[in-house]
DNA sequence: AACTATTTATAAGA
DNA sequence: TTCTTATAAATAGTT
């Protein structure tokens, strides 16, 4: 978006990057910003920078909005009460965090086999269309293609849901900082 | 942006207010993702709809980012002398835990079968390539036809194995649905 | 869910 | 970094 559209791969020259990072993340969190006063919405997000500094925009703070995230899977526990972690508990979150991890990397090539299916069966419909062969075999296709987006819509939101289960897990003492940290 | 400009200012009609939260929820994820890849940095993203419905955007994960966030903070944790570990926490991670060996274990069966995905699509991708254009009939056509059913019929079956064993993974009611609004 | 008229974000350059 | 500007992208209002 600018004087040229950029492909969507990493930047490569180290300093670019660096300028588009800061570019992108101010506009991220202006964006942010919106959401939460149009919508009434609360909103919070981390960056690490390439260079690994911690950026953070929160709406009202990070740390509350982490806290509700929190509350939501904890019901009425009482928490705060103590900030102990017992190290057998630790480790076996870990071990569950590590284990979804994975689960996620092979959901991601999973999601990546079905890309890659839409656009064999994309090519296959624009293919068919410019030989205009047999259009009814094309709405098919094309109808097919459409099922399968479906199916794959599902498929990210329970990814995104098992994210969220997995991050209450982790979330445990209070984060503090909210809005704006520093590169 | 579009039409007119508005101003910031929380949108008055609770529908016209639903429809710009996913407008531009999709938006800041949107933006967020274009930020992770060519920035090679980390994001996570926590939102709650005016309706209350959590929605999340991680990369890699919002747990690896926010573990890292919160690692930060955490130097000083005093780490006491309780040997207290809270019923219902214990009782999520032996749940989470039950349901993740079942996840893996369906996901195993998953990917032998997407390897034989892989193949029917190479197969498909050879058969097209010996045939020329021009030589393409309509029994092709139709072969071809049957073919991409097969494929849509495995993955179809592929994605409800993984819907139904991931549905496991739902701690709670409403985390986030799929990608899709609330109220 | 789609469609556009506009506004906004931003890539490149200074 | 900050500013400028040509262009790409997002989106408010509409259908």
């Amino acid at each position: 978006m600018g004087r040229r559209k950029i492909e969507m791969k990493m930047v490569k020259d180290s300093n670019s990057r660096q300028v588009t990072f800061s570019k992108r993340r101010n506009g991220l969190f202006k964006k942010a910003n919106e959401l939460a006063t149009l919508c009434a919405a609360q909103v919070a997000i981390v960056v690490f920078s390439p260079g690994g500094k911690p950026f953070s925009f929160g709406h009202p703070s990070v740390d509350s909005v982490a806290q509700r995230f929190l509350n939501q899977y904890s019901e009425q526990n009482p928490a705060e009460a103590y900030n102990y972690v017992d190290p057998r508990q630790q480790a076996r979150v870990e071990k569950l965090s590590q284990q979804l991890t994975d689960l996620l990397q092979e959901l991601h090539v999973e999601k990546k086999r079905g890309e890659a299916l839409d656009r064999d069966i994309k090519a296959n419909a624009m293919f068919r269309n410019k030989n205009s062969i047999d259009d009814l075999n094309l709405d098919e296709l094309l109808k097919m293609k459409a099922s399968l987006e479906v199916l794959r819509e599902n498929l990210k939101g329970r990814v995104n849901e098992m994210e969220a289960s997995a991050s209450l897990l982790l979330l445990k003492q209070g984060t503090g900082e909210d809005d704006d940290d520093d590169q």
